[in-house]
DNA sequence: CGCTATTATTGACTTACATCAAAGCCAGAC
DNA sequence: GTCTGGCTTTGATGTAAGTCAATAATAGCG
């Protein structure tokens, strides 16, 4: 169903100038005039396909670009010295992948596509010449690294406060409010990631995520059949997201 | 004996301009030449002293202004919805707060100052308007944000994939580093935080924190008396705080 | 279209850390 | 000096989630 839908996309989308893309509300173009869209027009590479699992960027290569989230969706994460792998952030079309490493020599983490996707390059010396012209775009581009940040210690809160079942919850709508965002579905959806990649996301052990969505499911709050999700009761979830405050 | 040295510090750099104040090569200045370095002194506001406990910023108010630590040191904090603190960072002089709410409306965050802090206000509206003229500054602080980024990436992983033990020597090695920057002790220095705010950073209980510490103590890592910490075996614990792999 | 390799689920058992409770300790007030 | 209230430490007990192990369901591929 989703999938001939995304193909669709990708070969109309795919020579789209920002001004007629219709991702624009959410990405860069969101706080230009038409005569400075033209500008970042010039500056964005379009066209850059990812099939499942291929990587964008890679740690401690140079960092050249930032890339736009056209079509399917990407995670990022570090590796720790030790070894082993943490899962950063998902990015969904319209969102700006790379902005950890920004003006940095090397990419502080690694990206990969979680299916087929189509990303717009957005090479930084460029954008920086850019973003010195036009104020807009320069506000615009703190604003969104600004929420990185915040994205960044709300993950943390989430970590350090919550338990498994209040962490699933808070991503399942926070996927949810991204989907609506982009005038799809809020409740009825397919994770573009595996159950592995969810647990290793909020820092716990696959099971435990497979246990807590099924537990949902028989609380009536969900449907889940592999990764079909459908959200029956949002209210439910966004209390359950809440966590137990002791009021 | 480190209270006079901070007292000095502070009628002395007061009226310190940012040409000539001890902190520029880690600060905003670091990308200047000295002629820009004059305009970026026009827009800052020295003088701003919080003594222990007073609010830098609150969370929700409207925002309009970063701060540049001078002199004591800062912390950073959420309220969650369900009321609870979470603390998402420690300011050390030279490092600039408040970079999470950049070109928003309303600070994300809260800075409480830990002990008798010195700041300098940067007004943000003048400051994009700089940034705009300099590019090494744009650039900067560009970087700046990005690494707060990966600061709060990394505070991620520890909270997600790290024992309570692993997590307190990350911290103190943290710190040690922050001082050395400073040219001051990497191994003996006072912790301006309660044991309660680290645990709180640290997603931990305090009683956690207080073992730890007792348990380095025994074995030999550090030696802790209240906040006066020395780090006895740097190695031992840059070890311990990479984590437990399984090589 | 079945075959193999991932990926997901379920159950039994273990553990690191939280919680609860009670002293001890230190700093500033008077 | 000693009182007061907030920090810090220490001990005893409970629990959410991890680990280990086995089975079940998908999905990728010849």
């Amino acid at each position: 169903m989703s999938q001939p839908i995304s193909i669709r996309q990708q070969s109309s989308v795919a020579k789209t100038s920002c001004l007629h893309c219709s991702l624009s509300n959410l990405c860069l173009p969101l706080a230009l005039d038409d005569s400075d869209l033209s500008q970042l027009d010039e500056v964005v590479s379009r066209d850059r396909v990812f099939s499942r699992g291929e990587l964008i960027f890679s740690q401690s290569t140079p960092f050249r670009s930032c890339f736009a989230v056209k079509s399917g969706a990407v995670k990022t994460s570090i590796i720790t010295e030790s070894g082993d792998e943490q899962i950063t952030g998902f990015f969904m079309p319209g969102e700006l992948v790379g902005l950890d490493s920004m003006s940095d020599e090397a990419h502080a983490s690694t990206a990969k596509a979680l299916e087929r996707t189509n990303v717009c390059e957005i090479p930084v010396d460029r954008l920086e010449e850019l973003v010195h012209v036009l104020p807009g775009l320069q506000h615009h581009l703190f604003h969104l690294m600004s929420q990185e940040i915040r994205n960044s210690h709300q993950l943390s809160v989430l970590l350090s406060k919550n338990t498994a079942e209040e962490r699933i919850a808070a991503l399942l709508l926070s996927l949810s409010s991204r989907f609506k965002r982009r005038k799809l579905s809020s409740t009825h959806f397919n994770l573009p990631m595996a159950r592995n990649d969810i647990a290793n996301f909020l820092g716990l052990a696959v099971e435990t995520v497979s246990r807590v969505f099924t537990r949902f499911q028989n609380q009536g709050l969900i449907r889940a059949r592999g990764r079909d999700i459908e959200l029956l009761e949002l209210e439910a979830l966004q209390v359950m997201a809440l966590g137990n405050s002791q009021p």
